[in-house]
DNA sequence: GCTATTGTGTATCATTTGATACACAATTAT
DNA sequence: ATAATTGTGTATCAAATGATACACAATAGC
């Protein structure tokens, strides 16, 4: 009957959540946290997924952390429970969220009172922890046309006719590269017949495995 | 007396801890973990620091994930203690090193029994986490000259004539890269005053704030 | 309808990084 | 002492990426 029920939560920590939090609706593209801001809440996400990055200094090209999904806590934020740091990074709904607002204060007594919030909490920490290994390995290991093939496989595989609705700028941001480059290597692709092109977003045709090495030169 | 009370921990927990944790001396150089192992007993380092890394399948080359330092536990093979799966980096002792071997299954229970060791790991777990985003934003940020210069000034400043003993190898695989690409910079960056080279390492002359344009061409 | 904005294609050039090959000096092993 | 190994310098070439500029089509706003 509640919507936040779905975690694997003891009843009395249901119960205290119930009490304590508060639910918060925001619509898609909305930032709700950039650097400096000072956190209060730790938003939990029930619905919807948030998009956690930082700015390069200087020229304002984006880099990719991570997501956070349903379920999940924004831990982004949860740095600061010890300390009272402020946050040094965006957070940006991708779609319409709806957010369960918990009181920084009592995200500590819950570890130690519920074990399953320990639980719960410790392993996000650990999911997001592998995504950052990923993501430096990916950084290093690959080249941008690795990656955007990966990037596009992960994210257009279950959706309708595999067709990923984004334009090349925002692909360029999720890359932390700048659109025209990541223009050629879409149009290289397409040249290939692994996707197709056209405004309305890209048609993943056919990406095959990672390292498919491509025999016929061009 | 013992040499882990230095930690901010309850008495309680340090007898427990020398009832429980037998002490292990590893050289430097030893590879105390690789990808595949299992692990029964999660390292803490009392003295001494380990090389966290994971390797290229394709072609061996490293890459760094962070260094775990004096009185911090491997967290590389915490990941693994809610599930069971077994370790996929590699972690290597950089100095002779002392190790506080803790059973994993005691590692849980601390957690809710002390709010000292509680905050102690989870803490760890933060600096870890930052330590990565920061690996991430200097990956796709910067450029190898200045990864090289950053890198050689936080590990050279506190050493006796700034001298760093290190070849140009080592520090090709700290950058991910190769030793001629690291040979070729260091090469320019001793041409400009920089740095002054001879086999026993690299001297660090005068590397000021990491984004001092040089305005004298070469 | 017209105009402004957004998204895309593409050419050109510079820079960075990677790959390979080779020379040579210092150190270590025999 | 000689040979093998290790560490470094450097030249050459290829590939990847970045920067800039411009054209043009689709869409949105008026």
């Amino acid at each position: 009957m509640n919507n936040y029920d779905n975690f694997p939560l003891e009843k009395m920590l249901l119960n205290e959540i119930e009490l304590a939090c508060k639910i918060l609706l925001v619509p898609s593209g909305q930032t709700i946290i950039k650097p400096g801001d000072r956190i209060d809440y730790i938003p939990l996400i029930l619905k919807g997924s948030v998009r956690v990055y930082e700015k390069d200094p200087k020229d304002g090209r984006e880099v990719l952390l991570y997501y956070v999904k349903e379920n999940e806590p924004c831990l982004f934020s949860y740095f600061t429970i010890y300390e009272d740091s402020n946050s040094d990074c965006y957070g940006t709904t991708q779609e319409d969220c709806t957010l369960l607002m918990i009181p920084k204060n009592l995200m500590i007594s819950w570890q130690l009172k519920y074990f399953s919030w320990h639980k719960y909490i410790s392993n996000t920490y650990l999911k997001k922890n592998h995504l950052l290994i990923d993501a430096i390995k990916h950084n290093s290991f690959s080249n941008l046309e690795d990656r955007i093939k990966k990037y596009l496989k992960e994210n257009a595989s279950k959706l309708p006719g595999k067709h990923l609705k984004i334009t090349h700028l925002f692909l360029a941001n999720e890359m932390g590269t700048t659109r025209v480059v990541t223009s050629r290597i879409l149009k290289k692709l397409e040249k290939r017949n692994l996707i197709a092109l056209n405004r309305a977003g890209i048609k993943i045709i056919n990406l095959l495995g990672l390292t498919v090495h491509c025999l016929i030169s061009d």
